[in-house]
DNA sequence: CGAGAATAAGACAGCGCTGTCATAATAAGA
DNA sequence: TCTTATTATGACAGCGCTGTCTTATTCTCG
């Protein structure tokens, strides 16, 4: 009782191995009687194809991998359901490969892993997708890349993105057009392209509406949410006291925001603070967060699909999504 | 300039294909010199094995799966990295395997999945843990199983688990503790049979201290944020306004904590709220959730363990780990 | 109506390994 | 010393498919 193969399927239909293939694989030249003669066969003896064999024998293994290192697991599961979501569509395996993006050997354990295991193409994540290197390693040894997020384009690199300077500016206007003037920014980690862009955003924000730059207002914190706590600390800590705090993500907001309750500091009515990413986070804080919709998920399938079909790969381009700002409870018109 | 493959190995050591298979496995029978050999032939070409080819060719795949259909994205976070890293001790692949719970032809689809890719073993995490039908059907395909936190044994199947019926009176013990004698309860999906062990955990506290079970204090949710929302709602409405609610995860937990911070009600001052599983967000929301810490992480990895080492699968024991619970700010002696 | 093109099938090698068996060399026991 | 174990190596088939080539059949169209 061991496995079903083709060899069965092509016998019970009377047909040769390779009929059997063409019909699976809908390649051209099987009449239509034979076609469905297989079908039908090899729905009876409940046929499964072993991808292995297949990945193997043939020049496809239907497998891409995911690269990821960030520390919200609501960033990751999004992007993986994102990018799982598509490869089913289509039969395609997806490895999800957190890795240390600071790791010496990472190009090295990133090639044994493409290497391995047959795979075709790769999502890198941020800030994965920043790491010039890397990107560079693959690209020499031909291996398939579709890049999420990355800070600056690389020339012949397929990546999907979203304008996260200009979400960064539009939020940065919106808590200037509610009154704030002092606004204290949560920076991200500056190997993180995104992240700078971000800050570049808010910065340039600040310039076009006539207010000057404070970098006492400007806290580094490192996408976590313990950043957050002590990045808004500082701010609140600091000479000059900030009526809004930008966040640049969720989860150091989260982190601002409880910082905030513990102080006592009423959100919005003392201090707004907004965000950035809106995973599910934003919405399970109180008060609801005022944030960035990023469609991670949407990123993620996008790159999925260009990596299982593959012909926008050829053209390298870089898609671009809309982001959203979402306006919640966490943020009002200043006081005062 | 293609793939290095044993070949090369081999022709570059001087030895036979086999030999260089032996080697790369541990196996016996080779002299320490050839080994050396071997080895430093493998390292020059840089070779690296096709687990595609292994996977076909020998008896085992070292690949294993993990079922998943939880609402919670924390938890489906640290389940995945648990095993993961399990599995990445001893060159394992996982297979992240979302499906939905309830579809008919689940059993169907698992099947699949494992006859396509050659999985060698199975992670269930609950509710699909508690699917008999489906553990049922993969039993008897012979398919190695284990499975986290099912609410009941299942005889001749492994599995790791918490005490959840225990978890559940310490919590609510600790409630009472504090003053508390309304206590709100809300409950997981009833499909959750671990879900029904926190329930009853909770029912046998009050009953152990003389408290009268009351059943408009148990609300029904469905381990997702809204749900927690919903209850909590229910529960500020209903005839008997309860001093402290037990939400039976983090997500319902928070949501509660929303709707009360939305209606003024001072958490823990009038209201104390207690979560299950102590996921990061327990951390994230204000203020900080008391709950149970529920050790996912380990419990995947010794899920993952006992497939890889397979040796523990015959014995086909429960494994048991800790729970503790987690003391934090949403919960305070009874006011008033 | 016959030459070339298009269509419909099958034979066969081979992807990169592992499992099994055969064989050679060495060690152990009577 | 000569037979049995034991250790060390290799030859070879085959896992379940796909890619390529070959052959047979049908379809065009001058």
């Amino acid at each position: 009782m061991g496995r079903v193969t083709m060899k069965d399927v092509a016998d019970a239909a009377g047909v040769s191995l390779k009929t059997v293939s063409r019909v699976l694989n809908n390649e051209p030249y099987v009449t239509d009687d034979i076609r469905t003669l297989v079908r039908k066969a090899a729905q009876k003896l409940n046929y499964r194809p072993s991808a292995v064999a297949r990945a193997l024998a043939g020049k496809r293994s239907n497998q891409i991998a995911l690269l990821y290192d960030n520390p919200s697991p609501y960033y990751a599961y999004e992007v993986q359901m994102g990018a799982l979501e598509r490869c089913r569509e289509d039969g395609f395996r997806l490895i999800f490969h957190p890795c240390d993006a600071n790791s010496p050997d990472l190009e090295h354990s990133v090639i044994d892993l493409v290497e391995e295991n047959h795979i075709e193409g790769l999502i890198l994540t941020p800030p994965i997708s920043d790491n010039q290197d890397l990107v560079k390693a693959l690209g020499d040894r031909a291996i398939a890349l579709v890049l999420i997020a990355p800070g600056r384009r690389v020339p012949d690199v397929a990546a999907v993105t979203m304008d996260d300077y200009a979400a960064s500016f539009a939020m940065t206007e919106y808590l200037i057009g509610l009154g704030h003037r002092e606004i204290g920014f949560i920076s991200g980690p500056s190997s993180h392209q995104a992240a700078r862009n971000r800050l570049y955003g808010y910065r340039r924000a600040l310039d076009a509406n006539g207010i000057a730059e404070d970098d006492s207002l400007v806290v580094p914190g490192t996408f976590d949410y313990t950043s957050g706590r002590v990045a808004c600390a500082a701010l609140l800590d600091g000479d000059r006291k900030p009526s809004a705090i930008f966040a640049s993500n969720d989860d150091m907001a989260a982190g601002a925001m409880a910082v905030a309750h513990e102080r006592g500091i009423g959100i919005p009515a003392d201090l707004s603070i907004a965000g950035f990413d809106d995973t599910n986070l934003a919405q399970m804080v109180w008060p609801p967060l005022t944030t960035v919709h990023q469609p991670v998920r949407d990123l993620a399938s996008i790159a999925a699909e260009i990596l299982i079909s593959r012909e926008k790969l050829r053209d390298a381009s870089t898609r671009t999504v809309d982001f959203e700002i979402m306006r919640r409870q966490s943020t009002a018109i200043r006081q005062k």
